[in-house]
DNA sequence: CGGCCCGTTGATTCGTCTCAAAGAGTGTGG
DNA sequence: CCACACTCTTTGAGACGAATCAACGGGCCG
């Protein structure tokens, strides 16, 4: 797995927001046709010229720590980022029961998304480990994609394929025990790490146990209970956060609602 | 509420497909500017002549009974269609387990945004009334979105609502009690209904406690049980299908998981 | 009129949450 | 570098909610 990393220009502005917040963020240059990490901006049937004119308009990356947040619920809208490293999870946070974890996004995944229509964040976005991220300013895609007909129904495509994901989560939810969602994660996981060029059966896990919880609709204790059972039987080695799935198969049976007893 | 109606043209073509299924569709010819109830028809700021080019790309209106499918999971996708009048659900069947209701759409909401990414249909739409469709075909949406922006930037903005929808629908599943599923279910069929110029507490369920149950991850019975207990209370008055809230402010503190006992 | 699907209600079982306590891991400051 | 604090994780016992199994009633259509 070879992560690029592009040249010089490594311009730091470690100027803090003023925003109340003192989030000190740091910005550098991006290269998109350097860096085929982010699908987004890979929009297929583009040549040498459009490419240098997606560097025209997607110029910044932000760093974030661990807790830090890249948007918060509410905020206005202004643009889409692509993770360029590290994890995130995104979160309608509630006064009235415990936060809700909406979705978790690695590296090449798309945030943000949930702004375009109403032009105000409908989630926040928080950073589970130190990540970079590409912003792009959301006028400059538009403006962009009207010019580049790909980029236009490559960022269709992406909303779409979103929505299809969400359907299939949301039949995990309704459908699923407890034991079954947990095992369509760790697959679902597993098979984004994949496409990454990482392997499918060994990851490290960067949310907490409350997290998958919040995710899956379970209590982090039920979380915690059925990865022992999961263990005993031999279908997975968990030690905290590290994990390895020893038995891919059964785990998807399982995953399929196929345990009988 | 004035369900405009177009005058002329009303076109049958009662030809079975020839699919094997008979399915006997009807398409008319729609006028997209005499139709004010579909907001993907109407992308703000269009000048007369652009709606008139709206109408020479979306020519065709279907017509579907009870039970009919709109498309089938894995068909080739061709066309996203806006829901004229009538009332579909989305299922993901299941051979495994039960199908699995994903939504349910009724009159100016959008059927088969699911197909853009991949091509094909992610799940199968079915009307679960007499209903009638404008079908609009995605090259031709595509290639009119590029020439009216205003047309593009709609577009994404309908599919990022749907996303924040999803969100909102997938954080119910996964924090909230039967009770509260339900009541916020209904409020949502109630608010979809009064953005129609219905009244959002008067309305008739278009689907069976089956469906209902299966979108919100309950059984048949427990969906019947909680509208009885919601009569006893006097919350909502049900005969079968039709339902009349008759205390939505205590519905809402239910839908919202304020419910102590 | 009879059959069939849909809806209601009851009794019981099973799964998951809650409450509780203790152990492991991580980071910080002395 | 170790000790301490804090957060995260594990495991147990009990309570509660929803699923399942089952039977019956009602409405709609042929």
């Amino acid at each position: 797995m070879t992560t690029k990393q592009e040249p010089q220009s490594c311009k730091k502005n470690s100027e803090s927001a003023g925003k109340g917040v003192s989030i000190d963020f740091t910005e550098v240059k991006a290269h998109c046709q350097h860096c085929d990490l982010n699908p987004v901006c890979h929009p297929p049937g583009l040549n040498t010229d459009e490419m240098d004119s997606l560097d025209q308009w997607f110029p910044t990356r932000r760093r974030l720590k661990r807790g830090e947040s890249l948007y918060e619920i509410g905020e206005a809208f202004n643009a889409i980022y692509a993770v360029r490293s590290g994890f995130f999870k995104t979160v309608l946070p509630s006064p009235q029961q415990r936060d809700q974890v909406t979705g978790f996004q690695m590296t090449g995944e798309i945030l943000g998304m949930d702004g375009i229509g109403s032009g105000f964040h409908a989630c926040q976005a928080v950073a589970l480990e130190v990540s970079e991220v590409c912003l792009m300013p959301y006028g400059n895609v538009e403006e962009l994609a009207s010019n580049l007909p790909n980029l236009h129904a490559h960022l269709n495509k992406l909303m779409s394929q979103r929505i299809v994901h969400d359907q299939s989560a949301f039949k995990i939810l309704a459908n699923l025990r407890s034991e079954s969602r947990l095992a369509a994660f760790l697959l679902d996981l597993g098979k984004r790490f994949s496409t990454l060029g990482y392997s499918p059966n060994t990851f490290v896990l960067r949310m907490t146990r409350e997290e998958i919880g919040s995710y899956l609709g379970l209590s982090l204790e039920t979380v915690s209970r059925i990865f022992s059972r999961f263990q005993e039987d031999g279908l997975v080695d968990v030690q905290t956060r590290h994990l390895q799935i020893t038995n891919p198969e059964a785990l998807s049976e399982i995953a399929a609602g196929k345990n009988s007893h």
